[in-house]
DNA sequence: GTAATATATGAATACTTGCTCATATATTCA
DNA sequence: TGAATATATGAGCAAGTATTCATATATTAC
C-alpha cells in the first residue's frame, strides 16, 4: 500500500494515542461513558495532573472531547473510530 | 471496560508497533507481500540497519515474520490482525 | 581459502515522552 | 469578598526510543 509520508506521520500519531498504558485505561473507562478527570484519576489511582495531561493530548487528536459542567469537565470519547480501534486491538491480545 | 493492567500493557505494547510513521511505513510495504531488509530500505529510503532494528522489535511481537532465502531475508506480516488495525487507523485518518 | 553481499546487533547519542511539583484559572459556596 | 474545589498548564527531570556508526555473522561467488 503506497502511503504519503503525512498520512504515515498522521496514522503513526493516532496509534501513538493508545501507546501508552494509562492511556488505554483512560480510554477504556471512557467507553462505558463520560467521566469527569477526578473521577478517572481516582478510578486509576492516577494524579489529576498527570490525567489531565494526558487528557489534554487525547483532547488535541480529537479522540476524546470535553464537556464542562460547574467545576468538572467530563470527558467522552469523540469518535467511535476509537473504540473500534481499542477492541479489535484487545482482540489480538486476547486470542491473537 | 474494565481492564486489567497486564492488558492495558499489552495492549499499549500493541499500538506502540504502529505509532512510528517509518513502522507503519514499513507495514504500509508489507501489506502488498513480502519483502527484503533492502528493498523495504531502498523502496523507504531508510538505512538498511534502521529498517533491521525496526524489524527485529515488529519480529519480537509477532506482528511480522521473517523468511530467510540464501543471504536474503524477507519479511511478511506474521497475522491479519495488523492490517485490519492499520486500515481502520488509516479510515479513521482519512475521513475521519 | 578470500572477497563481496545481506542482515543483525551493540554502543552512543539526540530526541521524545510521561511524570511530579508548583502555580494558574475557573467555579461554587459561605 | 475569601476559602475551597476542579481542572489546566509550564518547567524540569528521568526514562524510553530511533537513529547512526562500527562491527559481527552468514551466505554466495570466485
Amino acid at each position: 500500500m503506497k502511503l504519503t509520508e503525512l498520512k504515515a506521520i498522521k496514522l503513526a500519531e493516532l496509534f501513538s494515542a493508545l501507546s501508552d498504558a494509562n492511556r488505554v485505561r483512560i480510554i477504556s473507562q471512557l467507553i462505558e461513558g463520560e467521566m469527569s478527570v477526578r473521577a478517572l484519576a481516582d478510578g486509576l489511582g492516577m494524579t489529576e495532573s498527570a490525567v489531565s495531561h494526558q487528557l489534554r493530548g487525547l483532547r488535541q487528536m480529537h479522540l476524546v472531547r470535553a464537556r464542562k459542567s460547574g467545576r468538572q469537565v467530563f470527558y467522552s470519547l469523540d469518535d467511535d473510530h476509537v473504540s473500534r480501534l481499542f477492541t479489535l486491538g484487545l482482540d489480538h491480545v486476547q486470542h491473537g
